[in-house]
DNA sequence: AAGCGATATGCACAAACGTGCAGAACGGAG
DNA sequence: CTCCGTTCTGCACGTTTGTGCATATCGCTT
């Protein structure tokens, strides 16, 4: 692109949000109409040259965010919505909220773990660029099921966070599950899987959402052909509550013994505790028990989820919102 | 205030700043009018709830920020102005990005100590809300002349600063030059000048203008009453070239045998220079001796100046905005 | 040089937004 | 309970901003 279109985009925002002049009055000095003036903006917005943040003050009482941290030791992010949208609604609100939060967190040399399913490709839709130097976009866990490769599916997701953090994507061409464990130790040992491996124990930043097993809507892990009715039958009987990035676990957060888990190309849940930064993000009331399960395994450092499903984690159903 | 309206506003921020909804729809969630919303949002905006940042990649070839940098060793933030603009108009636009370029510097428990003068007092009026805690602003030096104690006018300064960032403020009650340097001296056995002392030596960020001694409006501090005819006369002959704080240097940056300095009740250069951040702010060409010299003394880790003051102090001149 | 596709610009209109004003709601003081 | 001053609210209006469309500009090929 030209680059004095870029300049021109950073003296416009200067301008604009810095100085608080009209973009009439930004297009007399920059000599151009004042509907270029609001395309320059908005460029300089979705390139991630102006940075919107929103920091709420953590002394605000009582409020749900505090609570959930305090519950759980996680720092939660609310998203505000009401309670008569719809669950594609809620779920578009509330991945986007989360693209922009996730955001600020994402520096230059940055390993970035990423998930797939319904909620990663709604966030990955509404990413913000922001330029990074040396980032590398490395997926979790297979995505290829009985049907598909799965392909075109999650390296989309990946495609979206590469391009819009200027990162290397790496792919993880696997099933999410394999037929024999056998198979999974093998490939283990080989070399190109090994190098999606040790990316992975480097991570610095990892990003996911749930699966409960319970949703009204399961996802996609537990409807897309992924598990056949045995596969199922087991879980049932293992009291399995939920997953994240394919790997099952129990209402308290365990998962030894779980003999799905063998076979599932995910990162074994103590390995993801590992990262400095994980990012759970939830949209829903269905999936509270996952939820529930996962934050007993520990397995989040940051919460991002709508306001319903917030109250309900901390019991607050029937409130309306704090001190009204 | 009432706190449901805080949190309102939070909500409607979120929904407005990360998800991109109208206020007419923000309207009808928190079930008011659209005119609340817009008025809640701008209370988000100056209580410091919304951040707006604007980073510029580094790598924007050459520009004038950079050459700023490699020439001088300071991040140079230059503010787009176009030459027709009077003084005034230049000052004040220059004092508003300064003022939200400071403040996502300022953290809690900072050490903000603050100089005076016409350019600060712009800067003041334009700060915009950060709440911080156990931070202080402390005065970098006397305002009091034969004629005022210069209270009101250093004080407002203080005081705007310190509600900005909910900060105690610390106020330097004396002259701005002792008429006599064993008056200082004694002066600085007090323990109440100490404290002030103890504060200054810990400060974290600096904040202050240039004053020139050839600006074509010269500064408060040449023209205030702050000095007689002769010291004026002793400026002159000790090729000073500026001041920081009322402390005086030449166009290379030394300040010895500055004879006024030893009455002066600015921080010393050598002192000031221990300060991890000493942002300067400078509006206007015609103090272009005066920040020379203050940058050959490496008086500033970040300069905020305008455009034409940026150009000329890269010998650009006559040149337009590069690659144009 | 002409032709062509892609991209950028300005116009004009519609949508979104800020704000003065009048009335409502609130919170003491008497 | 009433009064009065203060703060909040919604309306209405003027301003500011986003965007579809027709036109212009640029870079590249023939």
């Amino acid at each position: 692109m030209d680059p004095s279109r870029h300049a021109d985009a950073l003296r416009a925002a200067q301008m604009y949000y810095l100085q608080d002049l009209t973009m009439d009055a930004i297009a007399r000095e920059l000599r151009t109409s004042r509907s270029t003036v609001s395309r320059l903006l908005s460029s300089a917005r979705d390139s991630g040259l102006v940075q919107v943040q929103i920091r709420n003050p953590l002394d605000t009482g009582p409020e749900l965010e505090g609570l959930i941290r305090r519950r759980y030791g996680v720092d939660a992010h609310v998203v505000p919505v009401v309670e008569t949208l719809n669950e594609a609604e809620t779920l578009d609100r509330v991945a986007m909220q989360a693209a922009r939060t996730i955001g600020p967190l994402v520096d230059s040399n940055a390993i970035i773990g990423v998930a797939w399913g319904s909620t990663l490709s709604a966030v990955s839709r509404h990413l913000t660029r922001k330029i990074t130097h040396d980032s590398v976009v490395v997926q979790l866990n297979g995505a290829g099921n009985m049907h598909t490769t799965g392909i075109t599916y999650a390296s989309d997701i990946m495609r979206r966070f590469g391009s819009a953090y200027g990162a290397r994507v790496e792919q993880f061409p696997v099933p999410a599950f394999f037929d024999h464990a056998a198979t999974k130790t093998a490939m283990w040992n080989e070399r190109s899987v090994q190098r999606i491996l040790e990316l992975q124990a480097k991570m610095s930043i990892a990003i996911f959402g749930v699966g409960s097993v319970d949703a009204d809507y399961p996802s996609h892990v537990y409807a897309g052909g992924y598990l056949d009715e045995g596969d199922l039958s087991t879980l049932a009987t293992s009291d399995v509550v939920g997953d994240v990035a394919t790997v099952f676990f129990r209402a308290d957060g365990s998962s030894d013994g779980i003999v799905l888990n063998e076979r599932s190309t995910g990162p074994a849940l103590a390995e993801l505790r590992q990262v400095r930064r994980r990012i759970c993000v939830v949209s829903g009331v269905s999936k509270i028990n996952g939820l529930k399960g996962a934050l007993a395994a520990r397995l989040a450092t940051d919460l991002i989820l709508d306001e319903a499903t917030a109250r309900r984690l901390v019991g607050l159903e029937g409130l309306a919102v704090a001190s009204r």
